[in-house]
DNA sequence: CGGCCTGTTGAGTCGAGTCAAGCGCCGTGG
DNA sequence: CCACGGCGCTTGACTCGACTCAACAGGCCG
């Protein structure tokens, strides 16, 4: 299977062969194994490494002291674990699997020697940290000024699009791991209002979810529904992205 | 008056006299003023420079097609407008100052050569970026799970440690020119509802607001009240930041 | 079989939004 | 000088979106 984040790159900006094929070597060292539902790097914890998504899901959430939890992103194959984060002294959150999970650990080291002999990935590197600067900023516009029918639907589109962009979808679906809980977690919202929410969402034909897959039988009218404007994520390459063959 | 940039990467590093020295001179070229509530840069232009600002507030936002409006992320002296944008083709949100503001525009060549010649700078200025995203995280999480007058309490306090850390507090006031309506659409509630909120705050003698400015007699139980926690801020030279004397 | 997790449903409550009106302050202009 | 208008703040009454509590159904697994 190709490598998700040179896929996940490549929506932003053409390698090089040589640049893939350094990204394939740096990401291919230590990998690491979770099972579903393990916390792999908890708030307090001091950072020394850099994650990789390869296969699998994770997501980032918060707890306030009283208990009340708050998903933050989530962050699927090809995902960086915010690299970097080593300059910080310790996490202001969690990371934690949804789904087995099977990461890349880069050595800050190794990270900085790839982004020094090529500046083409040190470029999309930041383009992928700015990205989830303005997907972020997307979940705060999410839970500020929609209601919850649209969030559940933005959300999704979200990770249609995304999952797309590393060639994990299949015509309009795509898997659909996190429970009606872990939504409300992460829009904001109880259990109760997604399950009526996403039964408003069904009734108008505009998803479907079977075990545990996602259809999405018209992502333009789900798009619409959800108000959901994809230049947050700043894909520059659409069109291009199954054109990968020649490589 | 100090640059209050430096003044800000202090609170995570400490700079040589040579690098802020450099920070100095690199921030000290073009500098533009805009008025109170003017579009500093819109929704779909290219950024071509980076922006530092030196003296008022700004605000970051976003609007849906039908124009709601969320406030996503406020800029106070010394907050650099995303250094790097220049790697995207277009904004995804629209930067606009609140009240008169005065920017250093900084190109990116000068920027990269800064860079360069400082790397503490360029390890600060990593930190800045990381507690931006971090800042948004707690943008989310405060729509997400805080009520009313949580919210507002939770906004009051990372402002004023925010300003705290550029040294533009007085005891224990800060200005606040961010009226009901902008606290509005800063924490996904109505201006009805926003005053009424305040109001709780202020009968608790949490807070007073008088002439444009904030007073918080008892910081610590504001954060109480607000469930908040500076983690995110990552700040870890509180109580070293006022004795820049020996420079 | 029984327990647990996930999803579903109903009834009642409550936090927050909507609509509408009125107040006070301030700058402008007649 | 004062009338006027605009903006920001405040208040009341009503509505509605979302939460709470509670019970139950189905599927999976030990």
């Amino acid at each position: 299977m190709e490598n998700p984040l040179v896929a996940k790159l490549q929506q932003f900006a053409r390698l090089s062969c040589e640049s893939k094929a350094a990204l394939h070597t740096h990401t291919n060292g230590r990998v690491c194994h979770y099972g579903a539902h393990e916390d792999i790097i908890s708030e307090g914890d001091r950072p020394y490494v850099i994650r990789l998504i390869l296969t699998g899901w994770a997501y980032r959430y918060k707890q306030l002291n009283d208990g009340r939890r708050q998903i933050l992103a989530l962050s699927l194959p090809g995902d960086l674990c915010d690299h970097n984060v080593f300059v910080l002294r310790e996490m202001d959150h969690t990371l934690s699997s949804l789904t087995p999970v099977t990461l890349a650990e880069i050595t800050p080291a190794a990270f900085h020697a790839l982004t020094l002999a090529h500046p083409c990935i040190a470029q999309a590197l930041w383009w992928e940290t700015l990205v989830n600067v303005a997907t972020q900023r997307e979940w705060t516009t999410n839970m500020g000024c929609r209601y919850a029918a649209e969030r559940l639907a933005h959300l999704f589109c979200e990770i249609f699009y995304r999952l797309r962009g590393v060639g994990l979808t299949e015509e309009a679906s795509c898997p659909m791991p996190l429970t009606q809980t872990d939504l409300a977690d992460a829009t904001g919202m109880t259990t109760v209002h997604v399950n009526r929410s996403l039964q408003e969402l069904r009734a108008e034909r505009l998803i479907t979810i079977k075990q545990r897959r996602l259809t999405i039988p018209d992502l333009a009218a789900l798009e619409r529904r959800a108000l959901f404007n994809p230049s947050y994520l700043h894909l520059y390459h659409i069109g291009q992205r199954r054109d990968t063959k020649g490589d």
